[in-house]
RNA sequence: GGGCCGUUAGCUCAGUUGGCUAGAGCGCUCGCCUCACACGCGAGAGGUCACUGGUUCAAGUCCAGUACGGCCCA
């Protein structure tokens, strides 16, 4: 048997078979029909934009913990697989590629062309991200595997899309975006790179239409402080503090703007940030109190606008160059002529010059601030202004009212039937978790703050947008009110009435209209159709209208995840089964991006929140503290860590490390692969592979010694205080180890294994047991059996690899172990988690092991500062004279084998110390070693000893001098105290004389 | 500007509701290839718990502030 485990723990050859084994017994997969309570995980879908990096190793690890865990403990469990689409993210990817390797651009393919470039991309991707997972050992039932853009997934968007429709919660509205001039396309808040530029502060004077007085001076213009002078041709009023002293005189007279002539006014918003050269805050020192208001080329500005109901004038075409083709009309025949089909930076030297030239430029200061850019083209973002698909999050909803309530959450502006609303409303109620818990107030915060939620996306990849425009002529001379007319309108589109053309195919169809934006007898018409049926989008397009060519925000159909992927809108088995699910283990950054939008979705569609506890765990950064990128070139890929060290011990080190903290920190080495590749790696998974090592060499060690073990009913366990101890730990530990990971004390679950399985039963037990089974006792050999089989099932959520494995030889050499007589189930995955016994664990037990740890820890320490041959037997006196004669007289072999004794003769209170030996003292019992005869290293060891106690002692006396602990401290805090000092005080006394009977 | 997190041994981190002489792993020192394991065994060294105040009989732990590092939102 023991032929057959090799000295070292070599995880490359059980990994895939171990494996495949799960797969063949079906392990993994979910019977919506089985007994037991449901468990149900839905994974975080990775993006198919790239493999797996070490972060999703470690939230993948996690979820495997939980779910094999919920496995063992038998309940009807599912873990759910899938892939994410990421449009942008995916979309560029590609695009870049390609740009490189063909010189090819998106435009120059055909949209349907160019999408199938991305699923050959993304077929790819999601293959290697499912070798992965497999790699690392995740229990995924992999038969349901989804892909948010597959057909069930994609049925779920649209419905959901169709409903937000109905309820008119999805309007088209302008928003300024994040405008990539280059590519031109908008970006996504979290593509767009914040990058340090030394820029300047440009003073610019605009001409007041009258002059003013102020203060007895005479003020004939406003000078305004920009950093982007050529925005100053969209200006449409000038903003400043209403508690600016010069807010009085100045606050609705008019300004003449330069170069455009336009006239525009002064206004008065709390936004502008007074003038204060002494300042510390930036803003302060380099503001002038004037600030140019330019409502279509700056967010903020557009907020001025909107509180103001000021023109917005964009004065840029989408590449970025100056011109009047796109809202602004009153540049013709004035100066800013000149400055038409300019590139956008050309025209702030030429504008800065033409200031400069008129003698309108006041100043000129320097200034380092943050500038958005392109994480693509990597030029500076453009804030533009375009109309964009919205969700209406606080609009409250008619039809949830009966469920939720129309009242406004307290101390909040959201009602709570609006999405965000229903959002909201179960973290308050209790029965939304997060943990750790501070991650509720991120949440709640965002969701109390959240504006409406722009959907759509200027790209091919994607969910694309089901909805139909129509610019339609309003009826003339017809009667009634926009509505009327605007029916009128759409029916002599359709010759008829929508319900009699649309209505005769399979379909749902909402209908939306609003005014024209720039023109009275039209109405713009929005059609949404809840799936594409042919005949009826030929219908429509042939009555004239157009799709929408944009597509759906990927978090658009992430919200639905928890349910899509169960067959939602069908009412299916295993919808019924698994929804609402339990945990959603994710990373912070998508806290309000994703978990809040998945509430939001799943209390809106089915009416219930999608889990009930969500966990959040750290980013894992690199040894100085940054976070891993390709770029930076200190990314970990899980791939070569498996190779380097197996996926369990990637595993454990992951665990181990999954404390409550928010970041960790992994210093990255470099380390050549046995096949000679040169990859990243960590030394932290040193932890985990030594610790598997250590594991399997137990077992070696097991497999060695334990044939013929006893049956449990053969032994008796309690007589012997090494195997009472063994089981009373174990048993706390099963303990620890279950409430560890019922609370997501992932760290505290690997460490009380760790602890158990190394310090206590390998250090202690097992030694302690092979001198026992060499003596001829069989019991260590069932109790062995037995921490063993309990640690295999401990420690298999963490390292199901190698405790399957062992598993598999534990059950052909001991099947029965442990009390109750049935045999070791055949797959440790679906084996039973085990229950604590807590009349098993015994604290007097515990106590008395560890003043014999105690005792043969100070003998071994006297062996070696006295250079004791660690083969040669010290012969010694003991005095167990005290309230623990017994224990260490039952125990004498045990103390002679660990502290290496030799012949020891039993003494009594009066045995003074011998010439030429060393005193051990604790717990009332005396060891003196004969002839070990270095007096000063005695001498030395005593002196610290001694040192040690004085502390202890001079600590507690003065507590215990203090009237005030005495009386207000709790009694057994006090009683505590009293009975340490006396036994420290007990030992000094005997290290004092045993220093006297030396020196 | 608002909010959150971190600062404990050379390094990476634990430290429950305040209560033993503040712990672990790695690294370091010394001795060992002891018949499961050198990815190991045994024995050690190593800490003004960032700083300043406060509350308390008692503070790494609670409160206020400061410094440094980091994150999120606007």
């Amino acid at each position: 048997m023991s032929s057959e485990l090799s000295k070292t723990y070599e995880p490359a050859q059980i990994e895939e078979q171990t494996y495949a084994y799960w797969i063949e017994n079906g392990v993994f997969d979910a019977d919506p029909s089985a007994p037991g309570a449901s468990y149900c995980i839905v994974i975080p879908p990775p993006n198919v934009t790239a493999p797996l990096h070490l972060g999703h190793a470690l939230n993948n690890a996690l979820q495997d913990i939980l779910i094999r865990f919920r496995r063992m403990q038998q309940n009807n469990t599912l873990w759910m697989p899938g892939t994410d689409h990421a449009g942008i993210a995916t979309q560029t990817v590609v695009e870049k590629r390609i740009l490189a390797e063909e010189h090819k651009r998106r435009t120059d393919f055909p949209r349907e062309e160019f999408v199938e470039r991305i699923v050959a991309w993304k077929d790819e991707y999601e293959a290697r991200i499912i070798e992965q997972l497999k790699a690392m050992g995740c229990s995924c039932d992999w038969r349901r595997t989804r892909f948010t853009m597959d057909e069930v997934c994609a049925k779920a968007v649209r419905e959901n899309f169709f409903r937000l429709f109905s309820d008119k919660l999805i309007y088209r509205g302008k928003r300024l975006v994040n405008w990539d001039p280059a590519t031109q396309t908008v970006l996504a808040d979290d593509e767009v790179e914040h990058q340090t530029v030394n820029g300047a502060f440009w003073y610019m004077q605009y001409p007041l239409v009258e002059q003013v007085e102020i203060a007895g001076v005479t003020v004939e213009h406003v000078t305004v402080a920009t950093t982007r002078p050529e925005t100053m041709l969209g200006d449409t009023a000038i903003a400043m503090n209403p508690s600016d002293p010069r807010a009085e005189a100045l606050v609705g007279r008019m300004v003449r703007l330069p170069l455009v002539g336009r006239l525009i006014p002064i206004i008065a918003d709390e936004h502008v940030v007074l003038a204060d050269a002494d300042s510390e805050d930036e803003k302060a020192k380099f503001s002038t109190g004037f600030l140019k208001v330019t409502p279509a080329h700056d967010p903020d500005d557009y907020q001025i606008g909107q509180r103001h109901d000021l023109p917005i004038v964009n004065v840029m075409a989408p590449d970025g160059t100056i011109s009047d083709r796109h809202g602004w009309d009153d540049a013709s025949g004035s100066d800013a002529e000149q400055f038409l089909g300019m590139d956008r930076f050309e025209a702030r030297k030429a504008i800065v010059e033409w200031f400069r030239t008129e003698n309108l430029l006041e100043d000129v200061r320097d200034y380092t601030h943050e500038v958005g850019h392109s994480y693509r083209s990597h030029v500076p973002i453009e804030p533009y202004l375009s109309d964009q698909w919205y969700v209406a999050v606080k609009q409250p909803i008619d039809r949830l009212a009966g469920k939720f309530g129309r009242d406004m959450i307290a101390d909040t502006g959201v009602p709570a039937n609006s999405l965000a609303g229903i959002a909201i409303k179960p973290l308050i109620e209790g029965r939304l978790r997060f943990t750790p818990r501070r991650y509720a107030k991120t949440y709640e915060t965002w969701l109390e703050n959240l504006r409406d939620w722009p959907v759509s996306r200027q790209l091919w990849w994607g969910h694309q947008i089901p909805v139909w425009s129509q610019d339609l002529k309003l009826p003339e001379n017809a009667e009634g009110d926009f509505q009327a007319r605007a029916s009128g309108a759409v029916a002599i589109a359709v010759s008829g009435s929508l319900e009699d053309s649309l209505g005769q195919y399979p379909v749902r169809y909402g209908l939306q209209y609003t005014e024209h934006p720039e023109d009275d007898s039209l109405v713009r018409t929005y059609i949404c159709l809840d799936r594409d049926e042919p005949e009826a989008v030929d219908f429509l397009e042939q009555a004239g209208w157009t799709r929408d060519p944009d597509v759906l925000d990927t978090w658009f159909s992430s919200a639905l995840w928890p349910f899509s992927t169960l067959g939602w809108p069908e009412q299916t088995d295993q919808l019924d089964a698994y929804y609402p699910g339990n945990v959603l283990c994710t990373a912070r950054e998508i806290i309000t991006l994703w978990v809040s939008r998945m509430v939001m979705m799943g209390q809106y569609c089915l009416g219930d929140i999608p889990f009930t506890d969500v966990f959040i765990h750290a980013m894992i950064q690199d040894g100085q503290g940054r976070k891993m990128s390709k770029s930076l070139g200190n990314g970990i890929d899980p791939l070569d860590i498996i190779d380097s060290h197996g996926a369990d011990a990637m595993r454990f080190t992951l665990a181990q490390m999954t404390t409550q903290t928010q970041d960790v920190r992994m210093p990255v080495q470099p380390i050549t692969l046995p096949d000679g590749r040169e990859v990243n790696s960590s030394p932290k998974f040193d932890i985990g592979r030594n610790f598997c090592n250590k594991l399997w060499n137990a077992s070696r060690f097991a497999m060695m010694n334990l044939q013929a073990a006893p049956a449990w009913s053969q032994i008796r366990p309690g007589a012997d205080l090494s195997d009472t101890w063994i089981l009373s730990r174990m048993n706390s530990t099963v303990a620890e180890v279950t409430s560890a990971v019922e609370s997501f004390r992932f760290n505290e679950m690997a460490e009380a294994i760790y602890h158990f399985m190394w310090d206590d039963l390998c250090d202690w037990y097992l030694e302690i047991a092979k001198t026992r089974i060499a003596g001829g006792q069989d019991t260590p050999k069932a109790i062995a059996a037995h921490c063993l089989d309990v640690v295999l099932r401990l420690l298999h959520p963490i390292c199901p690899f190698i405790t399957e494995a062992i598993w598999k030889q534990l059950n052909e050499l001991v099947p029965t172990r442990g009390p109750g007589a049935a045999a070791g189930e055949p797959v440790l995955a679906r084996a039973l988690w085990p229950r604590a016994d807590a009349a098993v664990i015994s604290e007097p037990a515990e106590q008395k092991f560890a003043m014999l740890t105690d005792l043969i820890r100070q003998c071994r320490n006297i062996r070696t500062r006295h250079n004791v041959p660690p083969a040669n037997r010290v012969n010694a006196i003991l005095d167990a004279s005290g309230d623990s004669s017994r224990t260490v007289s039952e125990n004498i072999a045990l103390i002679e084998a660990q502290a290496g004794l030799g012949e020891i003769t039993i003494g009594d209170a009066a045995t003074a110390q011998p010439p030429n030996s060393a005193a051990v003292t604790g717990g009332g019992v005396r060891i003196f070693l004969l002839d070990v005869i270095d007096a000063s290293a005695e001498i030395a060891r005593l002196t610290k000893q001694a040192e040690t106690l004085e502390k202890g002692i001079a600590g507690i006396e003065g507590k215990l001098g203090n009237e005030n602990f005495v009386k207000r401290a709790k009694p057994e805090v006090v009683e505590g105290e009293r009975q340490r000092l006396e036994s420290l005080k007990r030992d000094l006394q005997t290290v004092q004389q045993a220093l006297a009977a030396v020196s």
